[in-house]
DNA sequence: GTTCTAGAAC
DNA sequence: GTTCTAGAAC
């Protein structure tokens, strides 16, 4: 085994193999479920290519980001068709291997315990993948400001559909349930 | 990424 | 006294 190899930052290649996980695959994807859900639904959409994160990406992998999302887009659809998602990456990602998360917007979770938590879901921390699509096609490459970004982990905790602000998770949390998602569909 | 927990906040 | 957050983890 190779040094490293068993790091929690290597957990996601653990699961792509982990046939409890695995929800669906194809030749150049596999899904799987978030093991630690933020919302009602929340999976992974990883390539089975060998990309390190978003900042190996070049224009030769734009059909595979195209891929990755339509089949986000079909397993979120598959899994609950009234539930509003997003699909799109976290700017800063902890864990390596690139992935597309596909999230329900109602973030009801036990899983979901702190700031940083909501805030890489509900800030500009989370690229949406057809933002990612847009600036690879342009520019060639993403790019982030990774201290701007770490900044936004900080900022003050903000309701995604009505923005009013909490001082405390417990307390958005009690909030946010009285929202209908599905209502949100297409918004 | 999570767990654990000291001490801040209430 | 209890709830809640934030930083270390060798």
């Amino acid at each position: 085994m190779a040094k490293n190899s068993g790091h929690w930052s290597q957990g996601l290649l653990a699961s792509m193999n982990d046939a409890a996980a695995v929800v669906d695959a194809d030749d150049r994807v596999v899904i799987i479920k978030d093991k630690y859900p933020k919302a009602l639904f929340h999976f992974l959409v990883l390539p089975r290519q060998k990309i390190p994160n978003l900042k190996s990406v070049t224009k030769n992998d734009l059909s595979l980001l195209e891929h990755i999302q339509k089949k986000g887009e079909e397993i979120a659809h598959r899994a609950n068709s009234e539930l509003k998602f997003r699909f799109g990456y976290h700017a800063v990602p902890s864990m390596s291997h690139l992935h597309m998360h596909v999230i329900s917007q109602d973030f009801n979770s036990p899983c979901l315990k702190t700031k940083k938590h909501w805030n890489s879901f509900t800030t500009e921390y989370f690229v949406d993948s057809k933002d990612v699509i847009r600036q690879i096609k342009v520019k060639g490459q993403f790019s982030t400001d990774t201290q701007r970004m770490n900044e936004l982990l900080k900022s003050d905790l903000r309701c995604h559909v009505c923005g009013k602000c909490f001082a405390t998770i417990p307390s958005l949390k009690a909030h946010i349930v009285m929202h209908d998602v599905t209502k949100l569909k297409d918004s």
